[in-house]
DNA sequence: TCCGCATTCTCTGTATACACGGCGCGGGCT
DNA sequence: AGCCCGCGCCGTGTATACAGAGAATGCGGA
């Protein structure tokens, strides 16, 4: 693998996973060192993440790591939105039955996932995954794919900040057994109205928890300036 | 301006006003010796342009001109039909009625800005541009503004391919001009009307003007290959 | 004459050295 | 004592050198 692919999945992951808080300073001197690669690898793997909208050049300063407010995760929802239902409606008509009908099950059976002992979900997460996995080979569609991909690195990152508990994952579960059932039946309003339904939830539940989030731990702008 | 900025816009000018047709292999010392920078540089370059898809990266060959399949014509408009919507419907709601009103106006007067000498039509198309950017900014949406950049650039590629006779352009006029009339009534249900019949026919003008094309002008693909 | 293998050549990927610019700090002047 | 100017350092932006990998071509054998 290339050093700047190597580069670029190791900022990826430590800014999703909030290693690498916003507001964060990534120095191409110190990045590189700390990465094992050299600056010109590394200068691309900054402009990939930039492109995806994780970092952004600030001119002078370097990179930092952007910062996720309400606004931006309302925003984020908007547009997710107008493609999500727009990749279940293609689904919908293209999709393979058999995939949907077992991502279906799955969902339906998710709740031995969800009690499960791991606080990250990891499992279910996964599931989700692979429906939207399946929604876009479905879809069949590389512009929507595209869009999709930079939209979902920002949501890995937003999800963290969500709490996660038990009841919330189980709507959610349900929501998306929903959606691949409507696929499956290649019945596109339905699936366009389960879409809806389900991003309606889930950012609800997710700026309830910024809200909760914002109040208890971060409350000034501070904690984001010394990563 | 920086030397990667610089051989960015002049590769992306030469790709969408196809002096690079699709297939073109843009080898790295090659091209950095046509544009005066060095590798570095332009390999930001090429790297920004293959993330916006209108280059790819060949392993071992090199970065090529990516082609446009009636399919992908296809998918862009299946894309930009959702998201084309969801800035029009966010726009009519959180749009400036002036803006929108002398817009739609501008629209209603365009034939003399299709019947100007320009057989490129620069005058018209600025002005869509304009409607384009006012939506932008109506909608306020930083994640759409995004998706939406990446899908223009392959549209104004594409529109090289059309045959714009008056009488398209014309109708496209008082298309656009329902659409900023509907924004400026704040309207939105008639904004993605209006919007749905514009890129129905867009696209439908479009796919017959790239039938023809192929047919009289590149029937093999070979003509892809010596450029 | 055709197929396969090896060699060579070219192109990408990476590292490093250099230049330019901005920002901060310190000293001097008012 | 406060403000302004200048110097120095750190940071990005660019150029170039080097190494490794892949593809094409040519030669030899079947």
């Amino acid at each position: 693998m290339r050093a700047s692919d190597r580069a670029y999945a190791a900022l990826k992951s430590d800014i999703v996973e909030w290693r690498l808080i916003p507001g964060t300073v990534l120095a191409e001197v110190e990045q590189s060192a700390r990465l094992g690669v050299s600056r010109t690898p590394l200068r691309e793997a900054l402009a990939r993440l930039s492109a995806e909208g994780l970092t952004a050049a600030q001119t002078g300063r370097g990179v930092v790591v952007t910062d996720i407010s309400l606004a931006k995760m309302t925003q984020l929802f908007d547009v997710r939105l107008a493609l999500d239902c727009k990749a279940a409606e293609l689904a919908a008509v293209h999709r393979d039955p058999h995939v949907f009908t077992a991502l279906a099950q799955r969902f339906e059976a998710a709740s031995s996932l969800i009690a499960g002992a791991d606080p990250d979900r990891r499992d279910y997460y996964a599931l989700v995954s692979e429906l939207d996995v399946a929604v876009d080979d479905a879809a069949d569609n590389q512009f929507l794919r595209q869009a999709q991909g930079q939209l979902r690195a920002q949501l890995v990152r937003i999800r963290r900040l969500a709490k996660d508990n038990s009841e919330r994952l189980l709507a959610s579960a349900a929501e998306h057994a929903q959606i691949a059932r409507s696929i499956a039946g290649g019945n596109t309003d339905l699936a366009i109205a389960a879409t809806k339904i389900h991003l309606h939830n889930s950012l609800a539940h997710l700026l309830a928890s910024k809200l909760s989030f914002d109040a208890g731990f971060a409350p000034s702008r501070k904690a984001h300036l010394n990563g």
